[in-house]
DNA sequence: TGATTATGAAACGGTCCCGTTGCGTATCGA
DNA sequence: TCGATACGCAACGGGACCGTTTCATAATCA
């Protein structure tokens, strides 16, 4: 295989280059067809090709295999917005709540949300990927406000932040996937922000 | 087809009456099957019969369709174990934390609640099944569990169960899933539970 | 005994997908 | 122009599973 030399000093390959814009539509239509709820396994190369418009051949030349694909797609999604500062650390959590509602809302979000969930057991590159992707910044952003909210003494100063960022992320989901679909919960993230930050214990000073 | 009346006056069909035996170990088999982790979609007739010695026909006789014989796989899950009342709320909240940490180190358990978790959108009833079985008897006990603390007044007399139910639930399965494998979590209920009932906000008589 | 139904095994034709190969065409550098 | 590589497309042999049918055998009752 002949190489030539780029301006830049990259090591090319002689003849025609891959295609930029194949590439985009295989991982657009990978992203596609878990966000209509297709799982990781039933994930066919086939319908990828299909759906992307490109040749089976074009795949298997840049990804060996399926897992690798997915990965890199994964790799795609934007990372969530960063939190705005609001006036309260209530006011921002309450947000942060409302984003991860507003997020499950959205088919794609959904699904791809349940394959990080269910497919762990079996892909746990995946499941690491995606805790990169989306837990992990998340985590970072909310346990920002909640340090800050410790800090001006809104928050209890010995919270524990992990404990708290789990309470707070796993009633949302909780909630979103078990309560009953005829149920208003425009009020959801307000109504958890506020059960949390009380705490279930009565408070003597202000019964 | 013709019937006879048994003692009892049940309508029995002449002929060979169906194996109750095999009728087990199809529903057996299909349980172990989602166990080591097969998705419900990749579930196959042939798999399950093969897993219980039985033809593919004597699945089809009974069952017209895969996700019938799910839900009654599922369906044969025992219920939880009511919970036992102890000393204070707070110690009846760790046990029954702890009882969901234990249930999800049995591969079993735990891919069955990833089934319930994720194939919630494209299978509803199992979703529906699962709910009446898994979370709705829980829901019940912690429930009482929680007004019995509201009267005591262990608990806030405002507070709102579904939500309690949902931050100590969620928390717990989050935790679960995201925290890194190294992290011993042998304490996880007790700082649930505690981190719950302080919440989040200082307490003035207290600090 | 004979009628009736169930059972496990095997085989059927059909569908979907696998991963690979060959083909004619398109796009790059030399 | 030529060599090299990528492209989309179609076809390949092979495997898994589908849902059905056939068959010899087993269990039940009249």
């Amino acid at each position: 295989m002949k190489t030539q030399q780029t301006a830049e000093g990259v090591a090319r390959p002689a003849g025609r280059p891959r295609s930029e814009k194949a590439e985009r539509s295989i991982i657009e239509a990978t992203l596609e067809l878990l966000g209509e709820g297709i799982g990781v396994s039933e994930l066919s190369i086939e319908s990828i090709a299909s759906r992307a418009g490109v040749g089976k051949t074009t795949i298997y030349r840049r990804w060996s295999n399926k897992e690798d694909l997915v990965v890199d797609a994964l790799a795609t999604l934007k990372p969530p917005i960063p939190l705005p500062q609001g006036a309260t650390v209530r006011d921002d959590l309450v947000t942060y709540l409302r984003v991860i509602q507003e997020e499950s809302r959205h088919h794609r979000t959904r699904c791809i949300m349940n394959i990080a969930m269910s497919d762990s057991e079996r892909h746990p590159r995946l499941a690491e990927r995606f805790r990169e992707l989306a837990v992990e910044p998340r985590r970072a952003v909310v346990s920002a406000v909640l340090r800050r909210g410790m800090e001006t003494g809104e928050l209890r100063a010995d919270l524990d932040i992990d404990m708290a960022l789990a309470l707070l992320s796993g009633a949302m989901i909780w909630l979103t996937k078990w309560s009953h679909a005829g149920d208003s919960q425009a009020d959801l993230p307000e109504r958890i922000v506020d059960e949390a930050l009380k705490g279930f214990r009565p408070r003597p000073s202000e019964s």
